[in-house]
DNA sequence: CGATAAACGAGACGGTACGTCGCGTCTTCTG
DNA sequence: CAGAAGACGCGACGTACCGTCTCGTTTATCG
């Protein structure tokens, strides 16, 4: 991902670089970000956690930020699977069925992770694609499917901005956890859908909501 | 507004501290904060602009977090007087008229500054607390007052979650920009308008948006 | 002495370098190679044990080999006072007094610290003079004092090449400590004097050695 | 030299070791040498001017030291062909005439080599004892032959010490070239024959000198 | 003659030391 | 004494080298 590769048809001389220490260091980043925080981490405790040299870890990704990122590029969980995904017939029922206490708690800790590299996507468009891709598209995607299924219903407009929708709900997390350093609770969520992403669908809301 | 003061009744001996230093070092700070980033920017970068000794710093804020913070926080224009809030008469008029280019500016000059701090946050809940107050919350007022104007002339109904709509608005444009790289438009902001806050608001929007 | 002082009238602000922090690592750096040698010596080593930070090391030698050979330059031990030298009124008779253990043991430790240095001076030129004002001078300046006493005395003649003969023993002991690996004895020295330094200098050796 | 081969009775199955690449490898390990020093020189950069991996040179060499050492090992010149010796008929004659622009080149070439090797030396009593063989005792040979002829004829006592009359000028030479830096002249060492060694062996120098 | 085992060039690998740079503190001198 | 200048301890960064291991290929011997 961020490593480009500019060869086209080298003769490959030499060992091959093991493509399983690509994984493992990443885990092993992964891990390191996880319970120290960006600024905590060292790059020298990722090459001890995966058993490999610093010089491995810098063949591969030109530095410390480059490899946190394509890290976390490579959380993106398998939730997007459709046929695990809700169906109960209504947007607002499929939305908060999504509401899970493991996908609050994975969500809180892309967002946590996310956090300490908010700064390096402002000098790296490409790696901004790249987090947004891996953290944000999987989300988003999965709502695209409740509204598609929603306007197919005739449960929702036709015309309605799905692209923007979408990404209320990533938009109000991201922001309650981030800037305002809130915890995301269900009943945040619940009063998301309801009082924000359902109206502007143009969905009227369950009265007891 | 970080920096604490402990002393009561010092005898205030010698030379004291000289205000004008603080202001010096505070724009130094954002000078080198937007031309460096917040990673790229160094305590003696800052010292060097200021002409101050670092120690000067030092003194005053009690890492380079805290006087970064600081000096984003110095950054809330006057923007909130009310006297020069615009008054249109209607909820869609006024949050509209808010949308005036050097606005859109100075906020996307605020968001990518506040963009290498947002991993600071995480550790420091009172800096979070003071990032708020100095960058999100005077927005906020503004909206606040709209909303309520819109209440007391019947525009909305009084019962509507005030806190959550004027958030929804800080909240799309921090996402879009931190996390999606994407430029602040007008047309941008006028469909957050028109798209999720109106609808939020149980207001309907104008039939030409 | 390596550090080449290039100001001329600074003021002089900041902070001054304190100058016993170069005795302290000095000593460390001398600890450390005599402990480790030179290959095995290392620089966070000596800062560690300097209680010194690496930075204050590289601020005052531009590298590990520079550092090491101001460590060794200040080897010199004040065992050339001219007042407690040995007087026998024969050149033999001096040399010989000069031998005693702990200048063998003194005399074959500096040699195993140059050995890792060797290398270093045909790079430095001005590090090879230092070596050998801090090294070599000393001894060939007590020999050169006997030599002057002996023609004085008239037991040698006037015009033989003293500082030839100065450095005999110095080269002869060299040789084989550096290149043949070999201990240096008492016998070792005496038949260097006797079968060597006397007869070029033209002085009948007793017939009992 | 350096590598012991420990094999009884392998099968010697497979393609055999080419030992053309031997000898391209220690000159490849001898220009390097001579161009960058002991410590600039990389196993990289003597395997690359070999057109060598790295495998083929530690399959050969156990370190970069045993290289280095077995590739000055190689150095001996054929100088010390018994016949083509000078031989004069007298002591000085024969030192003397061995004095030629090419051997001083080569001296001070071995030298400036060795002199990267000499804290290696301390370390590996055998690789000491090889650069001992490789190194001195040709040239020390050469002197053997020379004193030998004097016993037989004469010039000078039977019972002299041989061995360290031999090494009299190689120690000189070291110490001048290696302690000191200083270069090789026709003159110095002509006067370490007229001045040292020749009283040493008690053969009067000629008035001249 | 085909299989097999080893050597070969190339280069990735784990590890370790180097020399640099940044943070936050301490020290010296000047106003 | 505050303040500018800068040295200090600490520790992470990114680089370079060593000695090993792994590729794919070549070469020699064995079955």
């Amino acid at each position: 991902m961020t490593q480009i590769d500019l060869v086209e048809d080298r003769p490959k001389l030499g060992r091959k670089r093991d493509p399983s220490r690509d994984q493992d260091i990443l885990d092993a980043a992964l891990d390191v970000l996880v319970e120290s925080g960006y600024d905590g981490m060292t790059v020298d405790m990722v090459a001890a956690r995966a058993k490999a040299g610093k010089a491995t870890l810098y063949r591969r990704w030109p530095s410390k930020s480059a490899l946190v990122l394509d890290a976390v590029a490579c959380l993106k969980a398998g939730e997007l699977d459709p046929d695990t995904l809700p169906d109960t017939g209504t947007l607002r029922g499929d939305l908060v069925a999504m509401i899970r206490p493991p996908a609050i708690r994975d969500g809180e800790r892309k967002l946590r992770i996310m956090s300490g590299m908010v700064s390096l996507l402002a000098d790296n468009p490409e790696l901004a694609d790249a987090a947004h891709a891996a953290l944000v598209e999987p989300r988003a995607a999965v709502n695209r499917i409740f509204f598609e299924r929603a306007i197919a219903r005739g449960e929702v407009a036709p015309d309605i901005d799905v692209e923007k929708l979408i990404l209320i709900g990533p938009a109000l997390v991201s922001y309650n956890v981030l800037m305002l350093q809130r915890p995301v609770t269900r009943e945040f969520l619940i009063s998301n859908i309801d009082k924000v992403i359902l109206p502007a669908a143009g969905v009227r809301p369950p009265p007891t909501a």
